[in-house]
Formats: structure tokens, C-alpha cells, sequence
RNA sequence: GUCCCAUUCGUCUAGUGGUCCAGGACACCGCCCUUUCACGGCGGUAACAGGGGUUCGAACCCCCUAUGGGACGCCA
């Protein structure tokens, strides 16, 4: 047996904590069952993520205490198209699968397409478009490839019948083949799309079962034709429930700490994390709380996985986080912890040189210093009195300071100011202005260290939610509210911010 | 809008036709322990989405409705 996880990759190395919840499932599984388990991160357009970026995902699974084997070298090590001496074997199975009559070429404009889309939901039918919608007149066919216009390749859909897939625990799903779309296997500049990758990755490297969040179930029809147009055997699937906020929609950045190292920069322990993931939608035999990965992995029972998607409750992974502290942990271990999470030489080598300068004597050094070492600061809305904004304008340049900082590329000092400055010419604000309440927000005080160097120093998961943290603190945003910020935010000129 | 998946206390869940007027955990409340605060102990409030079937019997099987979520990209 092998059962793969596939990792969607993030150009900040954010490791989702869906991410390690569906590695974590797959990981027991397979060792349950004395299988392989492969992981990969699949990254086909080479663009969303960097080697320092993966590595930082594998390094946050890695602490979770999550180990993987290496698969058979089909794509490279992480990566399909991370090397190049194969050539091209996503082409040469899109030519096969054309040669077959499997698939087809597709001269279809990005205007066109939109154009047909809006027609479908204009009309109120269902949006699938099929090879026939997408067929152009012959000879305009014929001109646009004797023109050498860019072309996709699609897969050729049945148009009328039903689709079956097997899933492990929620049974036959029959899905209409008319909601199957033609759908795209090679872009235009010749990448394969996840689909096709995902199918000749899978056959190649001999997986035989796929766990995968349930947001795949709509694409599970397409999969399973192409292994058969490929005469391949189709690997079992498997759904797993997906995470979800407290308003339980899916667990997302916006709404929620979502990094693995959100919780591990605020002093979680990995095992209590991986404990509470184990806890998601599944539950021991005995029903028991707390329980090792070794043990997970002894009892664990793909069957026992229920099917409702989970709030993750960040309250009562904290609680079975202080019972590890208080039941696993003597003092030497305690101390241990301490050590690795934030008292340590790198860490502490950090601090200094912003603590120095303002301090007299060593004694101030805590008070001082003490947002590099905590969670959330104690404030309130009354903690921005001292700033002479609004309060409207307060939560707005937060909250747009919250989207900036959720898609800068890299974290360290320089971007960050970057993004505030051009904030804060948007803002027509000065500099000192405008860093006052995010100042407040971030170190908790209104007299501190520098936030800039604060900022980058505690990182970006824990800057983001302390940032949010001060939102909710002035009240919060309003639905109403969020909608109107984020037209807002969205209009901002970009040669202006 | 169309399709798919789901639905047990506020939240995580146990439960796979009788042992369930539904059990455990977090949170909340009360009491005890305690020089404070925690921890710990004891107790309490609180749920089978609704309606129809099937069955001697349904949280559990089937159907409908409702609600929630997901998908509908040259993203994964």
C-alpha cells in the first residue's frame, strides 16, 4: 500500500494547518496498514512556490512530528517539473491521450470562454462547458491553428449518463456526466494542470490510496476517466471533512490563525497539535482525549473519521495544550521548551540590539521587551485613546494593514516598510501617524521598542493576529462594514499603494 | 443559478435498529480544596434540524424539506 499527500504549495511557506490535518490522516493510514507514505507538493506552474518556501512547509510538518518517505523518483524531488532530464512526460501523455481521441485542442479565447459562461449563467443552466460548447466551425478551427494561436488541450467528457466514484467512507457518489467540464490537462504555455499531473504522478509513483480534502469530491469524475482513458487502475479515494472557522465556513487566513506557525511562534506544543488535529473529526476508540501520534497511528481507523466539518476551537486546543504542559513536562522539560520556543541564543540575539538603547537597567528589560515573549496583548478600545484618529479610520488601517501583510512575498524589515509606507501615503497620513495605533497593536503598549523591527521579529503570523486582535479590540468590522473595506481596498490605485 | 457533500449539547465528539427519557471532553455556572490565582475534585445547564415512511421497535435504514458547506479557473 501507499497513500500519498499532495501539498499546495504558498510563495510565503505558510504550512496550513489543513495542510498537516490531511497529511496527518494520510500519515496514519498508511502506517496503520504498514504502507508507504509519500508526500508532495505540487507546484505545477513552478511560480507559487520557492525551495526556501517548501522547506519551510516540510519544516512545520517535521515539528508536528510528521515524517514521510521519500517516493520513487518520478518528477523530481518535490515537484513534478523540478528536473528535466525525463523531458516532458505531462505532454507526451496529453499527446497520447489526443492521439486516442481522449482529448481535444482547444483555440478558445479567455473572452470567449467568459463570454460562454455568462451566457450559461445568464440562461440559468449549469456551467459546466462541454467539447461541443467549446467547438469551434471547422475552418475557423483549422485558421486558428494554421495561424499558430495559443491552445489548450482538454479532455473529451461523455455528455449524458452518470458518473460512480467509490469513496472509502461516504460510498457511491454519482455525479450527472453533463456537470463534468472538458477540463483543461495542458495550458497554453504547456504546463499540465493539476488534474493531469496528479493522475500520471499518481500511476508513476504506484499510489494506490488517495486522502484528500473533500473540496476534490467535484473533481473526482475527471480523475477517474483519465485513469481510464489511460487504462490505468484508479487509486481509492478517500474525502476528509475540511476544517472550518467558527461561522463554519472553510478554515481560511481572514478569518482565523490558520499557520502551523501561528502556533508554534504562541508556545503550542507540537504534540498537543498534532493530539488536537488527531481530534478533528475523529475520536480513539475509547474515546479518550489525549493520545500520541504513535498511538493515533496503532488505533487509528479510517472508519471512525465522521463526516460533518469541524470547527477548529482554538480555546480547547489551548486547554490540551497547558494539560501536556502540566502532565508530560517536568522541569527539565519545561525548561527544554522554553529553550526551543523563544529563549534561545538566535531568538534572544534578535531582541537585543532593540532593547539596549532604551534601557537603564537590566530590571526593565522584561516590561520593556515582554511583547517578544507573549501572545496577544491585554487592550482595549480605550488602549487608542492616546491616538488622534477615528475610529472608523483606526480599524480601516488595520484592517487594510492586515491584507497587505497577508500576501507580502517575504517577511523582513524592508518589504514591511514598503507596504506601510505606501499605506500610509494612501492614508495621507505621516509615518509617525499612522505607525501609532499599529504600534499599540503590535507591542501592546504605547512606548516600547521599534514596531518595524517588532514586527519582523515576532513574524507574520504573529503580527497578523495581533493586528486582528486590535480590530476585534475597537469593536470589530461589521459584515456590512468588511464588504464596504474590502471595495475600498480593492480600489486602491496601485501606483499609489 | 447548477451539481456534490454534510447535519447529535455553543464547540469537538460517542453512538452503525432494542443496553440512549442519548455518554464523554472543551467552554459556562455552582460547590469543595486552597494564604491569592491557577491546578485538581465533585455537581449542574445544554443536543439527535423538521416532516413523512420502513419496522414490534429508529439518533441509527429510505424519501422529502430546511439549513450549512464545497465545487463550478489556462489555482491547487
Amino acid at each position: 500500500m501507499t497513500v500519498r499527500t499532495r501539498i499546495a504549495p504558498s510563495p510565503t511557506g505558510d504550512p496550513h494547518v489543513g495542510t498537516a490535518y490531511i497529511a496527518l490522516f494520510n500519515l496514519c493510514f498508511a502506517r496503520q496498514h504498514g504502507g508507504e507514505f509519500i508526500l508532495r507538493i505540487e507546484d505545477t506552474d513552478r511560480v507559487r512556490s520557492t525551495a526556501e518556501s517548501e522547506q519551510m512547509i516540510l519544516d512545520s510538518l517535521r515539528w508536528l512530528g510528521i515524517e514521510w518517505d521519500e517516493g520513487p523518483d518520478v518528477g523530481g524531488a518535490y515537484g513534478p517539473y523540478r528536473q528535466s532530464e525525463r523531458g516532458d512526460i505531462y505532454a507526451d501523455y496529453a499527446q497520447k491521450l489526443l492521439d486516442a481521441g481522449h482529448a481535444f485542442k482547444c483555440y478558445r479565447t479567455a473572452e470567449e470562454l467568459d463570454e460562454l459562461r455568462e451566457a450559461r449563467k445568464a440562461a440559468g443552466m449549469q456551467l459546466a462547458l462541454k467539447p461541443e460548447d467549446l467547438a469551434l466551425e471547422p475552418d475557423e478551427q483549422a485558421r486558428r491553428a494554421a495561424d499558430d494561436w495559443p491552445f489548450v488541450v482538454r479532455m473529451n467528457v461523455p455528455t449524458d449518463g452518470v458518473c460512480v466514484v467509490d469513496d472509502m467512507l461516504r460510498g457511491r457518489i454519482e455525479v450527472e456526466w453533463a456537470q463534468v467540464d472538458a477540463q483543461i490537462l495542458l495550458k497554453s504555455d504547456g504546463m499540465p494542470t493539476y488534474h493531469l499531473a496528479n493522475v500520471v504522478d499518481d500511476h508513476l509513483m504506484g499510489i494506490t490510496h488517495v486522502l484528500r480534502g473533500e473540496e476534490w469530491i467535484n473533481s473526482a469524475p475527471k480523475h477517474q476517466l483519465l485513469y481510464e482513458y489511460l487504462g490505468w487502475d484508479m487509486p481509492v479515494l478517500c474525502h476528509m471533512p475540511l476544517l472550518r472557522n467558527p461561522d463554519k465556513s472553510k478554515l481560511s487566513k481572514r478569518k482565523n490563525p490558520t499557520s502551523i506557525n501561528y502556533y508554534r511562534r504562541m508556545g503550542f506544543l507540537p504534540q498537543a497539535v498534532t493530539n488536537y488535529l488527531g481530534r478533528m473529526g475523529w475520536s480513539m476508540p475509547d474515546e479518550r482525549e489525549k493520545f500520541s501520534l504513535a498511538e493515533m497511528i496503532e488505533s487509528f481507523d479510517i472508519q471512525r473519521v465522521s463526516l460533518g466539518g469541524p470547527v477548529f476551537d482554538l480555546e480547547k486546543l489551548t486547554w490540551l495544550n497547558g494539560v501536556y504542559i502540566r502532565e508530560d513536562l517536568d522541569d527539565a522539560a519545561f525548561l527544554q521548551a522554553l529553550r526551543e520556543w523563544a529563549f534561545n541564543e538566535d531568538y534572544v540575539k534578535q531582541i537585543l540590539p532593540q532593547v539596549r538603547p532604551r534601557v537603564e537597567t537590566l530590571s526593565q528589560v522584561a516590561p520593556l521587551a515582554g511583547h517578544f515573549f507573549s501572545g496577544l496583548p491585554p487592550i482595549d478600545e480605550a488602549s487608542f485613546d492616546g491616538v488622534k484618529l477615528e475610529r472608523e479610520t483606526l480599524v480601516k488601517l488595520l484592517q487594510f494593514l492586515v491584507w497587505r501583510l497577508e500576501v507580502v512575498p517575504a517577511w523582513h524589515k524592508e518589504a514591511l516598510l514598503e507596504e506601510v509606507k505606501a499605506l500610509a501615503a494612501y492614508f495621507e497620513l505621516k509615518m509617525k501617524v499612522f505607525l501609532a495605533p499599529v504600534f499599540i497593536a503590535v507591542t501592546g503598549l504605547s512606548a516600547s521598542t521599534s514596531v518595524m523591527d517588532a514586527m519582523a521579529i515576532i513574524g507574520s503570523d504573529v503580527t497578523r493576529a495581533r493586528l486582528r486582535h486590535a480590530i476585534s479590540a475597537l469593536g470589530g468590522v461589521s459584515k456590512k462594514q468588511a464588504k464596504r473595506l474590502e471595495k475600498e481596498y480593492r480600489d486602491i490605485p496601485n501606483d499609489k499603494a
